[in-house]
DNA sequence: CTGTTAGCGCTTTCAA
DNA sequence: TTGAAAGCGCTAACAG
């Protein structure tokens, strides 16, 4: 909107619109004088360059595009943060997509992506997704980087946190303390993400000899009111004495079905869940949580990028795998 | 990224560049026939135009910029949620850029963003923001909402919450409740939000006839660890019966203080706070909240944006007042 | 060290 | 209904 451009600059010092145009990016071929008189101009006319044409030129639009299921959410919004941050170190500007778990949307963001908007994308796919083979298509049209939310085998860096691993301690702890009836929310159970937690959790109880019912899992993801019946059900059919939630989203709706029953948390039943809810468990001891590091993912998946679009060399189809942190109640046990 | 252009499309079916441009945007000077065969390929080579050749010559970015300063908040990441539906049923890209509280940060993002790289955009400003000389000269370069965090004599639209009434009715809660020593947590203090939430609380002190002490409000908003440190200093100190939290940041280190002093909350003290915090008031029935719209924020700023661009009329200085709900306990009082 | 020229991909007169 | 040509603002060869 500011009109003054190059053609104005040049014009007022009687230079050439390249010479400006060499001057502002501080080329080497222009000599110091030339490069004060127009930095002087420029700062004092409020010049900034017109990106829509220096893209066009260049090829190159200095933006990356984040495609996320929701940005409200815990999770996503610390890893947007981060991302912000180390785009913002290079320079470069910050797209926000939200695909509201709509894996049509997904795609239909990234095909309008690849028309030269973006130099790059950072995503976490849909719960919804059930196929790769559209992101099989398009991996190598343009960078792209897979962060949480990802598809094991496809040709792209993927930044991810030890699941199973979480999952396993998870249920441990619950074991250590003396559960024996341990129930799991499921969430995310297309995703790699929510196998892998499931896997945990029951390779844990294998592992303890603790028994298995498959009633102990209970499959989630739709209304909250719903679900806070199914797991008030679930409490009562079968007695557990633990709870592994594996998503945010299951924690609270069981939280309240234990009210409902009058069931003391965590004397009668201990709740363990991933959240990235930083003042859960401090606003409510009884909830212990697994907590992604949703800053440093955000930051790692920016900077592989930026690796990638720097052209320095990178494992393409890498997988980075950063951890959970494990946040037990400070007093007593569980 | 995608190589295929509108002079690939005319030389594959023997027309024009210009005819294609035409059919592809439906012109209605084009046949029937023409239309179908372009779109027929279009498709089949997933054609996409090509943004900056687009936007440089229509002089539009399609792209909005949001300035914020901080994505991983409760309020914001609900409000960017709103953002971006309707900016993208508006056919808009959404530009996230975060200020940190940082104003410098933020007049140089809004500079560089009056180059053509957006047509509008959303802002609420930094705390550190002291003057609006800045904003006022820019304002009329580009369309420009505030929410939430606004200049109050600036020639914009502006979106905000009834802060003052909404701090009253808190105060008042508690008043109702019984309490006769109530403490402010004050935060957001250059702010308008700050300074009206401020008011909400001291008239209705007046309006009751409640004695009042400067000694009662406690600016925060350095480290959580030294705001807990003060607030505990408070609480010894003034010995309240009721505080009122102006941010939720100072909400929690208040809760912690009072658990290390062993007051019962709500018996001993009653803690309401403005929080957007979600499962606040239902994971601990104690922290009763004032929860502001931030979807509807978003959404709103956003809509009255696409207004401005679609020139429908606006009063341009219009100032729009959503209202904050109230989240008292549900069993017992306060 | 600086200027001339061409062109990125698209839209839009103007002319046919 | 279609085409030719110009130009949005910037950059990069190439020439001097």
């Amino acid at each position: 909107m500011g009109n003054t451009n190059i053609k104005t600059l040049a014009l007022a010092l009687n230079l050439s619109a390249a010479t400006v145009s060499r001057a502002l990016r501080d080329s080497h071929e222009i000599s110091a004088e030339t490069k004060q008189k127009v930095w002087a101009l420029a700062k004092s006319l409020n010049y900034e360059p017109n990106p829509s044409a220096s893209n066009l030129r260049s090829q190159k639009s200095k933006t990356i595009a984040v495609i996320i299921p929701e940005v409200a959410n815990n999770f996503f919004s610390q890893a947007i943060n981060g991302i912000e941050e180390i785009a913002r170190k290079h320079g470069y500007h910050v797209l926000i997509y939200q695909t509201h778990e709509d894996s049509q949307a997904e795609v239909d963001f990234i095909r309008r992506l690849l028309s030269g908007r973006v130099d790059g994308i950072l995503i976490s796919i849909a719960s919804d997704t059930s196929s790769n083979q559209y992101f099989k298509d398009f991996v190598g049209q343009l960078p792209i980087v897979f962060f949480d939310r990802i598809f094991e085998d496809i040709d792209a860096v993927k930044i991810i946190t030890n699941d199973y691993e979480s999952a396993y301690n998870a249920t441990q702890h619950l074991i250590d303390c003396g559960c024996k009836r341990i129930v799991y929310l499921s969430g995310l159970g297309n995703l790699l993400t929510g196998k892998k937690r499931l896997s945990g959790y029951l390779d844990a109880l294998k592992n303890n000899c603790i028994s298995f019912d498959k009633k102990f899992i209970l499959d989630g993801y739709a209304d909250e009111d719903e679900n806070r019946r199914e797991i008030k059900n679930v409490l009562i059919t079968q007695n557990p004495d633990g709870i592994v939630s594996s998503i945010e989203d299951m924690a609270l709706p069981c939280y309240y079905a234990c009210k409902e029953l009058s069931l003391n948390i965590p004397d009668d039943v201990k709740i363990i869940s991933f959240s990235n809810l930083k003042t859960a468990p401090l606003l409510n001891p009884s909830l212990t949580t697994i907590t992604q590091p949703a800053l440093e993912i955000g930051e790692e998946a920016a900077n592989i990028l930026f690796k990638i679009l720097n052209k320095k060399d990178i494992e393409i189809n890498e997988t980075i795998v950063l951890k959970s942190i494990l946040i037990k109640r400070e007093s007593t046990a569980c």
